[in-house]
DNA sequence: CTTGCTGCAAAAGTTTTGCACACGT
DNA sequence: ACGTGTGCAAAACTTTTGCAGCAAG
């Protein structure tokens, strides 16, 4: 399924620095910036929020990048590591993505009827996150934080349901 | 792989009690209590922590009580709509299960290194939610917390790597 | 009896991999 | 030139489904 989401910061990001990073990153490995890897990091940069890999598939063969799914895979992966974008789990079935880089680990909200995904900033859950890692000795790397809910539109038109 | 899991509250829990629950539950929908489906809820009882639907099948393989996959998947489900097990999302390729039935939504701390898993007690993240989805207009259905990191282990074995 | 349940095997869906060829460096 | 990367198709894996026979109510 889809997922339409609602940015909440509107923050038109650094597209030019983020291809450098990528490919400084990329040769750091020993590895090569081929044409394939640019345009899907190009893909990644045009979605405002959570996707998934068929979905940067499908939007590349509507304009003229095709790539292989294969190649998006490991493309992704890759973009992982260069900590470019990070897997947002919201369901078991299918991986999630976004883009994070330079963004402080966020959480997020699921509408269960509309499928709206709203970002929760991270000044509300890192102070949690810290103190509950300090109480068992772990050493935080980073995190996941969803809350499943309705939204006001749901909740509005459930009420219109409820009444008939 | 079969993740290690360290309860917090060892909470022996109402096991007698919870058949019954399961039983009125699949009654009320007009289904049937077969023995397959009591068999199940035992191991799903006997699991401590998180636990995969290919872990109860094996397990359920070593004793006498062999049910089929399909009928394990089938199963789950039925538990999830009862309340009495939840879906903890801890990875985006494999379902992951935990028996949750009179407890508060909690979250969990995942030691990347060693795979143990801790549970996070609800008092520390329900304020949280519950003021995020204010500010919303969310009503809260429920939540999954993980944080990645280190366990205190994991911190003093690579201490020793780094040194080597 | 009637209706739902089980097991099996096949299907479905996502992600990974093997291989021959193509392309950055 | 060398060593990676790519595309394709097949493989791997988890989860779902169709169906014929079985069992609970």
């Amino acid at each position: 399924m889809p997922v339409s989401v609602s940015t909440q910061t509107p923050d038109e990001p650094m597209i030019q620095p983020l291809c450098a990073v990528f490919r400084r990153f990329i040769k750091q490995q020993g590895l090569k910036f081929t044409s394939e890897r640019a345009k899907i990091l190009n893909a990644v940069l045009s979605k405002k929020g959570v996707f998934e890999a068929e979905e940067l598939l499908y939007e590349m063969r509507q304009g003229n990048d095709r790539v292989s799914k294969a190649t998006i895979y490991r493309t992704l992966k890759h973009l992982m590591e260069a900590g470019i974008i990070t897997e947002v789990l919201l369901d078991s079935r299918q991986s999630h993505y976004e883009l994070t880089f330079g963004k402080k680990p966020t959480g997020h909200l699921v509408c269960v009827e509309t499928g709206k995904v709203v970002e929760i900033p991270s000044p509300w859950l890192e102070p949690v996150r810290d103190r509950i890692c300090k109480e068992h000795g772990f050493e935080p790397l980073s995190h996941r934080f969803v809350i499943y809910g309705l939204s006001p539109e749901a909740r509005r038109s459930s009420d219109i349901k409820s009444r008939e």
